[in-house]
DNA sequence: CCATCTTCCTTCGAAATCGAAGATAAAGCG
DNA sequence: CGCTTTATCTTCGATTTCGAAGGAAGATGG
């Protein structure tokens, strides 16, 4: 549609440009400091940036004993992007400046089983209200990303295999983005998002694990302060072998996979065996919090069993942090029995710096991810 | 003791001599290629590096299409590096020329268990012996590097908890062997050495997990083409609960350890157990190709053990190989037990292209994990 | 054999980067 | 207030890198 302006950077602008986007840098010496330039360089393309129209100057940093730095801003009219943040019944959509701050985020109802060309045209129009009713007059559009509940070949933006997304198996959803807008356009798994979207929270955290308990169970993974994605497929920890009594077979085909036992799909039917209804995992955080004994003790023996997987997992990692995030991160249990299951059966080596904590990043870390990963995109 | 000269390199000349040492390049054009930077900045440099005699040109190559390039090799006189890998009863020890080719490498007896100063004033009269019977006059000790089986901080080079090292706890490995030369100094896991060494002989694998099966179970990981450390211990997997029927006490104080299973040690107690004596975990694999069935049947379940295990790793990292090494590595019930193990459990998406094989690198690979490695140190 | 193509490598002027020195601006202190 | 210290930013000549053009050396194919 519109603006196929490609971002008018050269050479080290872009590097430039792109730490004080991501908050990295905010004054000339700090950029210096940062990219490892010259303090000449950095001042010689900083000028250029500022008389492009892209950085701004806004007034005097405070002091850490000298001169005041002058602090630099990505300029507000340099651009927009659209990102959204795809779930089974509900989306996220939101418009953000260039540096990932948003403008205005919006929460809709949807439905993605209704297929890939329906869903994604309803997001176009969903993006052109949002441009129309909050887009500043001339600032051009310079990216489109999407968050996808499902795994998603980074080669190609399609949709691989997914498991509650019925019609998408194999849709070229970056493809067709791209018909719509010739801009860069962003296709990942929605975990992943929210990784790359929490890392902006966790600052000298690098190494993460970044877990989204929600009606599904997903793991982002940041390596090197890097989205890890191995072949595409990586962060999967639903369909793993717990150890339990009974014997529940997942529609994986497997019997016991975490996913069967302790996502919030899994806890909403096992409430309803017990004649306690629920529409969506939130209600179940609602039981918890209630005091509803049924709820908290299924609630909690998920957390174990979450936790005794990711044992495995951070003595093979040996991350810094555990995050966890999603519609189910909120109770308390869920944190605790984790928190108890890591902690006790972890190397000591392993946990001893290890934090394990609820997100940081609020309910937009994925959409903040989503600018992070296409910022790249915009400025490669 | 000798040579405390650091190399002549400045600026981009390091890039290049490591792209030509670690074998990514042999051609003025091929490293304009790979470097990134342009070719006339290559011919300059490159050029320089001769002069300097770090690198010499030998004769042309094999013709593309085109004029045969002029083939380039580091220098045999442009240095040497002094590497060891360390097992509990016997070290190799080897000097390789800055390309990580050896020029002689050696195994030997010697006993940790004697502790930290004693082990490693061995392995320096050790290294004088090897440089005085094959050192090339005049070609100057560059650094020096050893594998340790046991957890190493990346930071200090100190050996932290290991299980079978006593009095190594805290140790600072790195800091006692500086004091003996004054060069670069490596100090890694063995586990990682031998991931770092296979992942030369996989080009285009970016994303390795490498175990180590001996008398102890260990993992080396490679993410995007580097090593893996975490905050150190990354790659533990000996520590990981297992299914199983009976129920053994490990060392670490937890139940059911892999380690208490399937490593060489615990199949040594098992058969022992059976009245069939064994001294090394090679003497396993001889019974297995003997055709012994109890140790074939011990060894196929260690294979499904740790099989299990890696099908959460696989999922998780989604790498795009397993490679086998260490003593049991050969023993052909093994590697197919946990490929059977592997590519029923995990994720169809993960094991797609998942290759699950022995090492590559032969006997060695640690030793070259330890040059390439340490060449880094020496070119930074 | 000769023209043509491909690949490799070098030459040389233009552009980017560096780094040392200095200018600017504030904090700390007697 | 003036002096010193610290930090930020700019100026300018030296160095490095780039990139387009061309030369060198072999492959290919009539």
């Amino acid at each position: 549609m519109s603006g196929k302006e490609r971002l008018p950077v050269r050479g080290a602008q872009g590097d430039l440009l792109r730490l004080v986007a991501t908050g990295h840098a905010e004054s000339r010496a700090q950029l210096a400091r940062v990219s490892g330039l010259a303090a000449s360089s950095v001042s010689l393309r900083v000028e250029e940036l500022i008389d492009t129209g892209l950085l701004v100057e806004e007034g005097p940093g405070t002091s850490s004993g000298g001169r005041r730095p002058r602090k630099l801003r990505v300029s507000p009219a340099a651009g927009l992007l659209a990102v959204a943040d795809l779930g089974a019944h509900h989306a996220r959509l939101g418009l953000l400046d260039l540096s990932g701050v948003p403008l205005v985020v919006e929460e809709r109802a949807c439905d993605i089983a209704l297929g890939p060309e329906a869903t994604l045209d309803w997001m176009a129009s969903a993006f052109d209200d949002l441009l129309l009713a909050h887009g500043p007059a001339g600032v051009p559009l310079r990216g489109v990303g999407t968050g996808i509940p499902g795994p998603v070949d980074p080669g190609s933006g399609r949709v691989v295999s997914p498991s509650r997304m019925p019609g998408w198996n194999n849709f070229p959803v970056a493809e067709y983005l791209g018909a719509h807008y010739d801009l860069p356009v962003l296709v990942e798994n929605d975990a992943n998002l929210l990784a790359v979207g929490e890392a902006r929270s966790w600052p000298g955290f690098d190494n993460l694990m970044v877990l989204k308990a929600g009606s599904g169970i997903g793991c982002g993974v940041i390596v090197d302060g890097r989205l890890h994605r191995g072949r595409g497929a990586a962060g999967d920890i639903s369909h793993v072998r717990v150890r339990t009594d009974s014997s529940t077979m997942c529609s994986c085909g497997h019997p016991d996979c975490l996913e069967a036992y302790a996502s919030g799909a899994a806890l909403m039917d096992a409430l309803s065996g017990l004649g306690i209804a629920t529409r969506r995992p939130a209600d179940v955080v609602a039981l918890v919090e209630d005091g509803v004994p049924e709820a908290t003790a299924l609630v909690r023996n998920a957390g174990r069993l979450i936790g005794e997987v990711l044992t495995v997992l951070v003595n093979f990692l040996n991350p810094d942090a555990i995050v966890v995030g999603g519609s189910l991160s909120t109770a308390e249990p869920l944190i605790s029995a984790i928190r108890a299951a890591v902690y006790e059966r972890c190397l000591p080596l392993a946990t001893r710096d290890l934090e394990i904590a609820v997100t940081r990043g609020g309910p937009d870390a994925a959409l903040l991810g989503a600018g992070s990963l296409l910022l790249d995109a915009v400025l490669s």
